[in-house]
DNA sequence: ATTAAAAATGAACAATGTTCATTTTTTTTA
DNA sequence: TAAAAAAAATGAACATTGTTCATTTTTAAT
């Protein structure tokens, strides 16, 4: 019988439309803003329907920063078309960079906000599985570096680490408004710069 | 008259406790989970009172955020007893490093909760002095490392704020639980002296 | 057409930041 | 010292929030 699939389908469907509605809600005001009678609103469901498809709001949450991550994803693609390893690091930085500044938001959520990992807590797998990708996509592109002579006897976990806390920091601390300190007018464009000349010696 | 000058002095006494029972609470339960009302319990005042003394809840945070950075401008006197200005530099991110772990929930208020920033905006000088000041710490060392003659050709203000991001990004990550996928058992203490090595091109 | 199961509902709850008319305390004045 | 004025403290009340759950409505099975 038919029926059962169906029903499964129409309870898909109606999760990705609430998510959907958080999605464009939470683009226009912002993640701090969306509330969860906002969301049942925007769908035209009620309060008790978004909480039979969610178990909370870290759920959703949690849900928004995975489709962010996705979308982070599709703009690495672009990096397969970068043969050189340096190169394609250097790229994938400004990427990153680009994302974070076009979806502050988004990106908030995706490294930053506590909710997202609390769901991930609760859960079973226990691991953040969004973020653990793209930290070995990084991870393996520094290794190709190191094939090709770069970066000789840096460990490659660290120095991962290392580059991801450099552009995260710089999207991180403009996000928050710390940069209104610093003398320059594209704070993350030129201190990735800047760190693009120090990748020179390596 | 001695009268106005007593009340002025127990006006800033009051303000003074009620910022004192919120440091506490707060390093007690967390940021997050301080209310007014478990303030001005604390100090056995009524909740109204709390108003009297703080137009909002935004400007506890930001009075709580500037006595985190005087406890860091503590942490930074050291620093004068280092004579080359790049172990100075390099000693000066273990000191910052150090204060985020032992005080990560007053470290995120200072650099990543957005209230502090929201009061500043409010207020009239509409500057954020305690930031500014520290970078400008910052800046001076770099300074000094270019006056011996490290981190040539580099722009200051660019590799300070490059040099600011590293050591965030990396406490920051730490505190938001996102370097739970990174196999390192000190992601921020391996991370720095990965840095240190590369510094040592410089 | 009845019954059973599933899905959707929205009123109700506790907790939060915030306000403000009222009360209490202190200071000044007569 | 007693009354009036000013200052300080109060806490009840409001709007919003996330969340729950007994009830109603809709759908499926008999």
């Amino acid at each position: 019988m038919g029926v059962s699939e169906r029903k499964a389908r129409e309870k898909e469907e109606l999760w990705n439309l609430i998510l959907e509605g958080a999605m464009k809600l939470f683009a226009e005001k912002g993640v701090a803003n969306v509330t969860i009678r906002n969301i049942a609103d925007a769908v035209e469901y009620s309060v008790g329907t978004v909480y039979v498809y969610f178990k909370d709001k870290n759920a959703i949450l949690h849900a928004l920063h995975t489709k962010g991550f996705l979308e982070l994803r599709d703009r690495f693609l672009v990096l397969l078309n970068v043969e050189n390893p340096m190169e394609r690091l250097k790229a994938a930085g400004k990427v990153y960079i680009q994302f974070a500044q076009e979806q502050p938001d988004m990106y908030d959520l995706m490294f930053n906000t506590q909710a997202p990992m609390d769901f991930v807590k609760e859960g079973d797998g226990d691991v953040w599985n969004e973020g653990k990708a793209t930290f070995g996509f990084l991870r393996t592109m520094i290794q190709d570096c190191q094939a090709v002579g770069h970066f000789e006897g840096h460990d490659p976990e660290a120095l991962s680490f290392l580059i991801w806390s450099i552009v995260h920091g710089m999207c991180s601390l403009r996000i928050s408004c710390r940069t209104d300190v610093v003398n320059l007018a594209q704070p993350t464009t030129q201190g990735y710069a800047e760190f693009l000349r120090m990748l020179d010696k390596f």
